[in-house]
DNA sequence: GCTACAAGTCATCGACCGATGACATAAATG
DNA sequence: CATTTATGTCATCGGTCGATGACTTGTAGC
């Protein structure tokens, strides 16, 4: 290549980086996860962590804003929103890259020096897309109430585990939660 | 008096300590509130604080269960629990001292050596007495959704601001929140 | 008033954090 | 091969944290 040659493969470590920095963010509140954590997880130094991304703050703030990466579930359509966000909240494995955005903001909501940060976040990425899929009067206000539901099961999860529901009431359950949904940005 | 003198006021000291406690914890996270703020915020040396409590976590701790406080608007029974929920996450004034125990709770609830506290003083303080109002099957269930739906308005509450409603649709939003409430308790 | 003890104060420890700059090394260029 | 530049490594700084122990001071009992 003639000019943006990657010697040691910069490149490669600045995503590495950024991978182990969403999964460490994802797990733990912005203050439980150190540096070094995020460097360790990634395989490098510490001091480059620093390097490529300024600070710790910067670091965050550039996994949280990822605006070529919309949330799928959102993307999708109107159609079907409801069925697929119950599905989304219910599924046991919560590893899903899709949900591990959502869970970098609310493990981090009550960190001073994020809040901010997850706040634009939370409007640009969740609220906006799903205020323009809303027909009707009053679409930001519904768009943050069916957030509001999310985040409250979500954050149930964090709290308390996943929902064990015996299989009889599985089917019910989950309708239960579409219905939730759908009520909460149903036109008021 | 005879045997349980006070001669620098102990006991004010001490509660003057959860006092502020309560204070710092229900405006920022675990993690964030020092030692020294809490000790600065009551007035006292910051010793005072490890003296009389052993360590940040046991205050904490002792902070989360106060079994002798059980949160007003459960224990108001059963007829106009969803009125009451749903007044609480709209009022504007977030400082009265029923909601302070939840916003603890929350704002805690990501940091690793609040979890288990947290989940244990959620499920003694809230899950329970709701369930126990519950008629139907799966009680426990149901009392965690309402939970859900009540944490997901308030942690939205402490992301994006307090819910600004223009006033014509007030009446209309509040009556939402009533329903998403009753509909996350009701049998499935 | 004097002693004894509880209550409050002060200084400081060891650990960890984010961040920085000096240094070493691998790759690209001529 | 020599030079230069980009990449990775190491040591360390200043600051804050939770926690501890020695010290001072106010109060109660005699």
């Amino acid at each position: 290549m003639t000019k943006a040659a990657r010697p040691r493969n910069a490149e490669a470590t600045r995503a590495a980086i950024l991978a182990a920095a969403r999964h460490c963010f994802s797990r733990d509140s912005y203050d439980q996860v150190g540096i070094r954590d995020i460097a360790v997880k990634a395989g490098v130094d510490a001091a480059l962590v620093c390097r490529y991304f300024g600070s710790k703050e910067d670091l965050f703030a550039q996994l949280l804003l990822r605006p070529d990466k919309p949330l799928e579930m959102i993307e999708a359509g109107r159609e079907g929103l409801s069925v697929r966000v119950a599905e989304m909240v219910v599924s046991k494995d919560g590893d899903q890259e899709a949900i591990d955005d959502l869970l970098i903001m609310l493990r981090s909501a009550s960190s001073k020096t994020a809040a901010n940060l997850v706040r634009d976040a939370m409007i640009k990425r969740f609220d906006d897309p799903v205020a323009q899929l809303l027909d009707g009067a009053d679409p930001q206000l519904r768009a943050r109430m069916m957030g509001s539901v999310i985040i409250g099961l979500i954050v149930s999860k964090i709290i308390s585990g996943p929902w064990d529901v015996d299989e009889p009431a599985q089917a019910a359950f989950q309708q239960r939660i579409e219905d939730l949904v759908r009520l909460s940005i149903q036109e008021l």
